[in-house]
DNA sequence: CGGTATCCCGTGTGATACTG
DNA sequence: CAGTATCACACGGGATACCG
């Protein structure tokens, strides 16, 4: 385990920029949270989002490519086929990712009055945050914090 | 407080589609992580990341007008004087969205035998890592999950 | 050193038309 | 309904030159 100066991993290296380049989409983005809010079908994503047919062929596309979302064929009785998008468990982890935007924007972009997208817990209600828990389960301060390059 | 389909905070309204479009974008990001690491001066963004100083400047400007950053003036003994960049508060709280990602692409993006960024405690070094937790403390399991639109 | 202005090109995007 | 194909266009981005 050796300490590199950041800038070795400036570019294709990083997993930031390795996240962005997989998921730093607009519209992939966008299409995340529709999933996670349980909408599965080309034309949810397409009457939700207000994106084009095209791209969204597109962007679908991709993020099968990218293993973010699998196509499963299904079958209502007596009616034709249709197919569903559906989250992969790599695509599910990025919820924390979608979760931190919603936090930011619900915080400092949604003026009073204006709703708010926010997250509870399903059985009890309850509001939940993220939160940087440490290796005994306590809070991380914010100002606390100290990154720093891993090499294995 | 009404419940909302999602679909009536498709576009323009979504705290995740604004926070998306206010620093939904590749360079700001990685310049925010530039920050977080510490750094502040245009040519230590240029230098790390690799991006023209044609882009650099006009993602500078971009993220002073949207209160991500502002600009100091300082004067070392003798020497004519600087600008540096530091994080505003909006933008300092933009942490847990570059740890998301962090965390995500060390997970899932990173081969064995490639250098990770990771974050730890600045006083213990214990690791640390994004969890949800509810009102009481405890954490939330991410399939207890619910996302809803709350109109205030 | 610390930037800004200009040019040029590739990609992302929407509109439209089309297919099974 | 569930997409794909094509086209036209705006925008982001790098290279380069320039400025205080």
């Amino acid at each position: 385990m050796k300490k590199l100066e950041p800038r070795d991993l400036s570019r294709d290296q990083c997993p930031v920029m390795k996240t962005i380049s997989t998921v730093g989409d607009r519209w992939i983005l966008l299409i995340l949270r529709e999933c996670f809010l349980g909408f599965k079908r080309f034309d949810d994503f397409h009457d939700n989002l207000g994106v084009s047919t095209s791209v969204l062929s597109i962007k679908l596309n991709t993020m099968i490519d990218r293993g973010l979302l699998y196509r499963k064929q299904y079958r209502n009785e007596g009616r034709r086929s249709r197919f569903e998008y559906r989250l992969t468990g790599m695509g599910w982890d990025l919820i924390k990712v979608v979760i931190a935007l919603m936090e930011w924007g619900n915080e400092h972009l949604i003026k009073k009055g204006e709703p708010t997208l926010d997250i509870l817990e399903r059985g009890t209600g309850q509001d939940t945050k993220l939160q940087l828990i440490n290796e005994e389960g306590g809070r991380t301060d914010w100002y606390e914090l100290k990154l720093r390059v891993i090499e294995k």
